[in-house]
DNA sequence: AGTACATTTGAAGATTCATTCATATGTTCG
DNA sequence: CGAACATATGAATGAATCTTCAAATGTACT
C-alpha cells in the first residue's frame, strides 16, 4: 500500500469503494459505534487507559454490562485490554480507532439533524 | 502511512466532548450507518441523486424494505427527498453526510480489525 | 489454604430492528 | 374517470441486542 507519503491533510487520498466486501466489515465496526454505553466507553479511552471496574464507573454503568460489551469492542479490534495484576487495563487499540470516533462524533455534531426516529 | 509526519485530523477545529447530551444524538445517527442496507443506499447517493426504484434495484433491495430505510434516513436528516413527477428523487442531505461516510469507510478499512463479533 | 478483590462468562428477559407481504396514497396519461 | 406506474405505510414475523442476575475464573496477600 505505499501510496504518495506526505500528501498533506486535504488527503481524500483513495476513496475506499463500498463493495458487498467490505460493507459487512464496515457496518459491523460502525454499529460498535451506534449505542450510548459504548460510545462512552470508547470516549473514555480516549482520554488515557483505565482499569476495567473504574471504566465502569465513569461510564456509570454496572461492572458486568460494561465488561460485555469491553468484551465486544476487544473482538472488533477497537480496544485492547492487558492484565496488571488483578486489574485489566484497557485501551483504544490505536489511533485509528481515536480519529474514527474523533471524526464521528464531529461530523455528527456538525449535521443540523431532526433526529426523529419515529415515524412521522 | 507516515507515522510520525502528518496528522490526518489536525483541524477539525474543536474537538466535541461527548457529554450524556450528545451521546445519544451521535449513537443514533452513527447506527443509521451500521447496516449493510443503509450503508449501501447512502454510498449509491453519495454517486449522485437517484429515484427510489432506481435506488433499490442498484443496491438489491425490494422497493418496500428501501423506502422503510429511507424514511429512517430521512427522519434523521441523512437524506432527502424530492417529488419530480412520479418519482421521488433522493439525495444525500449535504457534504456532511457525504464527508462522514467517506470517513467512516476511510477508517474502517484502515483498522485492521480482527471481525470476530461472535463470542469466542 | 482461605479470603477479598477484579474480571469474565452464561442464561434469561425485554426491547429494538430489518425485512416481507399486502394495501394505501400519489401521479401521469389515455 | 380508470389504468398503470411510483412510493409510502402498516402489521407481523424472526433475528439481533443490551442489560441484569448469578456464578465462575483469575489474582494477590496473610
Amino acid at each position: 500500500m505505499g501510496h504518495g507519503a506526505v500528501t498533506p491533510v486535504q488527503d481524500a487520498g483513495e476513496r475506499v469503494r463500498l463493495d458487498a466486501d467490505n460493507v459487512a466489515k464496515v457496518a459491523t465496526t460502525l454499529q460498535a459505534l451506534s449505542t450510548p454505553s459504548r460510545l462512552l466507553i470508547l470516549a473514555r479511552l480516549r482520554e488515557g487507559p483505565l482499569p476495567a471496574t473504574e471504566l465502569a464507573a465513569e461510564v456509570g454503568m454496572e461492572q458486568s454490562a460494561c465488561s460485555h460489551q469491553l468484551r465486544l469492542l476487544r473482538n472488533l479490534g477497537l480496544v485492547v485490554g492487558e492484565r496488571r495484576g488483578r486489574s485489566v487495563v484497557y485501551a483504544l487499540h490505536d489511533h485509528h480507532v481515536a480519529e474514527l470516533l474523533d471524526q464521528a462524533v464531529y461530523h455528527v455534531e456538525h449535521l443540523r439533524l431532526g433526529i426523529s426516529d419515529a415515524a412521522d
